[in-house]
DNA sequence: GCTAAGAGATTGTTCAACAATCCTGCAAGA
DNA sequence: TCTTGCAGGATTGTTGAACAATCTCTTAGC
């Protein structure tokens, strides 16, 4: 550990710290079941696994390479991001939500992210523009991917730019609980046969929204936020209903 | 499956069907592992184990008599409910939470319950007063434990009135979500020495609280929880520095 | 007193085996 | 034809032992 001195730069030294911490979170998750857990997620989240498929254990520890009960941490890992589901001596399922999950999920969505862009209001100083970037970089990442047709990377960008969103509150447990939800979001967008009329309204709803928060207008961004949200909650159920 | 008339009683066949998948569900629940999970969440909620102890796998496979690889499942489900947390290579503990987690967790509550009473404003008809009755057993079940001096008692009650508050919305993921930041709370609460002036004002203000939602005035029991959830996180957080 | 090497303990992972449960297909009976 | 009961095979649940990787604590050396 560098000596620094610890008056001025006490602050930048505290941000080395996090950053240092990160890099070393990030080495240490190298566990073999957390590993696997990463390929069952993207092939999920990507829709290699549709919804209702079964994951057969034999199966998978030969293409994974681990053991199976390596394996099963792995499942155990998903299953508690709700990317999979156990049932007791049938083994682990692709959930397959309905109308009732979207419901239920746009609800905790609006609450959760709507509470935190007025949270915002409390403690504006506090919020730096850096801050924002972040949210920026996700805008800009879905309008390149959009101009490039490429869809699936749009429905990445938007979700990234929402839990950047909630990472605005600098909860630990809220950004969790989101990780969970977006999860579970993209397993119903794979049912969705148009990606382009599903994702395409949401890059410029997004950008409004930075906007708004750019310009410190908090409460306008939470109603702003509040009915996009509605508004995508009816899209994506008529969208379910005519698949 | 015994066979009905469909045409009248599908309702109360639908509702039978629901009762009966539930009770199947609550047998299913029976493997080695979540029966370990079981009594080691008990352990933790109950402060058998304190904040900081580390649990060793080759002890608890003799107390538990299972094997490592359950245990280590075991371990898993505690940690996904965030009564446990693995450091790689070190082993598993029981958290630490501080001040912040407090701040954290009942940011989350507030959010969430008040959300869940603001709502029932919109779906009055659907809520039959026979909604309440788990709440009104818990404000009993709080009522008789303190004229008993079970302050421990107390603080279950309490924590079984909020759970079944939330309950009313009908959200599986909330009820999920609300089970982890209760258990989250309980771990507080072991680090607290006066138990009594911690849990004693809940049983009235549940009461209030309970009185406002059977006359329908959600708006205000609305109200009434906020200031709760807020004066309550003050209290607790004096009590923690106090320690 | 401080640093560095090593022994011992603990966790991470694998493998093979057996028990328990589920699914499938088939045959017997109403 | 439809239901019921019963193998048989396949899959999951659990165990125990073994070895590798990592951490922790003690001890030796400066």
């Amino acid at each position: 550990m560098p000596a620094m001195s610890t008056g001025e730069a006490d602050g930048s030294r505290q941000a080395w710290l996090r950053t240092v911490a990160a890099d070393v979170a990030r080495l240490d998750r190298s566990s073999s079941a957390e590993r696997a857990a990463d390929i069952l997620r993207r092939s999920i989240t990507e829709g290699a696994l549709p919804p209702g498929a079964q994951l057969s254990e034999v199966e998978l520890t030969e293409v994974l390479e681990v053991s199976r009960n390596t394996l099963r941490e792995a499942f155990r890992l998903l299953t508690h991001e709700g990317l999979l589901i156990y049932k007791l001596h049938r083994g682990v399922f692709v959930p397959e939500l309905d109308e009732a999950d979207v419901v239920d999920l746009y609800r905790l969505r609006r609450v959760l992210e709507v509470d935190v862009v007025r949270g915002l209001a409390e403690r504006d100083p506090e919020l730096p523009d850096a801050r924002l970037e972040p949210l920026h970089d996700d805008v800009e990442a879905a309008e390149a991917a959009a101009r490039a047709d490429r869809w699936p990377a749009v429905g990445t960008a938007n979700m990234r730019f929402h839990q950047h969103l909630i990472g605005l509150a600098d909860s630990a447990r809220m950004d969790a609980m989101t990780g969970r939800l977006l999860a579970e979001l993209r397993l119903l967008f794979h049912v969705i046969a148009t990606p382009r009329e599903l994702h395409e309204p949401y890059i410029a709803r997004n950008r409004a929204l930075l906007e708004l928060l750019e310009a410190r207008r908090y409460d306008d961004a939470a109603a702003n936020l509040h009915q996009y949200l509605l508004e995508s909650e009816i899209a994506i159920l008529e969208a379910f209903r005519a698949r």
